[in-house]
DNA sequence: CCGGACGCCTGTCGGC
DNA sequence: TGCCGACAGGCGTCCG
């Protein structure tokens, strides 16, 4: 669920709830998800401090004063501070517990998602490891994706979406970079030249960092960690827009399958370059 | 190496 | 009303 945007939004909102504080207590009561949760590893986090709460690509990191913990969201996870830690409830599976009295809980009913215990800084997390560059970071220039696109074949979108090219674009972010872009999502990659990139490049900073500020993208269970949802939904000009008119020409956008998923695109703005 | 298909899990929604 | 399939913001593995 939660892209680079609403990962962004959930760090800074915990970041002044939870920096200086010391972790007293987790609590495990579920730890089947994606990766099973090593709360023996965890427990080692108890009486440590957060120094620092960060992002790489769709993980939070925090980083502790002997450890680090590094948290994905998968499709449907919730990361919540909760000034008295209430009783949890259904797919609450683990709290951290603070010397506040507050706590850190993760929520998420799929349990795609992850709470990884790292004895070290959590960037050296091995799952963050292959990581493409931060979309918003200098080094993801036009001249980098020309190069990692030479010679593929794969579709635009998917390209976009592989964390290894770049960290953090998913689905929904994928949809609006390609057609702000103006570039089909089903453009084979190691067709586009290097001013196609630029207007990728270009695309992809003003859609993030407007995301960003509108607090993320809420269809249906996205909430930061105070609980509120985003806004960047009522800008949404392609992603779940089927049979609606395109803001710019007011054709009607399509939806295709790809890689198992729907991507979104107006035929009239976004058509295929030619050989 | 590359690309596509599938599976993991629960919840929701639309059609019959 | 109830059932059933399709689909959902991610990502790892397997296979051709």
């Amino acid at each position: 669920m939660p892209e680079l945007p609403e990962v962004e939004t959930v760090c800074r909102g915990l970041s002044p709830r939870l920096l200086g504080r010391t972790i007293v207590e987790i609590r495990v009561r579920r730890g089947d998800l994606r990766h099973e949760v090593d709360g023996q590893g965890l427990n080692q986090g108890c009486g440590q401090r957060i120094a620092s709460v960060g992002r790489r690509g769709k993980y939070v990191l925090l980083s502790l004063t002997g450890g680090g913990v590094v948290i994905h969201l998968g499709m449907s996870g919730v990361l919540r501070w909760l000034p008295d830690c209430p009783p949890p409830g259904l797919h609450d599976h683990v709290d951290m517990v603070l010397d506040d009295a507050a706590c850190l809980r993760f929520h998420d009913p799929r349990r795609f998602g992850a709470v990884l215990w790292w004895p070290g800084d959590p960037v050296q997390h091995p799952v963050l490891a292959g990581l493409g560059p931060e979309p918003l970071s200098p080094s993801c220039t036009a001249d980098y994706f020309l190069e990692r696109a030479a010679g593929r074949r794969l579709a635009l979108r998917l390209f976009l979406m592989d964390g290894r090219v770049v960290a953090g674009i998913g689905n929904i972010y994928a949809a609006e970079i390609c057609f702000v872009a103006g570039l089909h999502p089903g453009q084979p990659v190691r067709r586009l030249a290097l001013a196609d990139w630029q207007r990728v490049v270009a695309a992809l900073r003003q859609v993030l960092t407007t995301a960003i500020r509108q607090g993320g993208t809420t269809l249906k269970d996205y909430r930061d960690s105070d609980g509120r949802p985003g806004y960047f939904q009522q800008q949404l000009q392609v992603y779940g827009r089927t049979d609606a008119p395109c803001p710019r020409c007011a054709a009607p956008i399509q939806r295709l399958k790809q890689g198992g998923r729907s991507a979104f695109f107006c035929p009239g703005c976004q058509v295929p370059l030619p050989e």
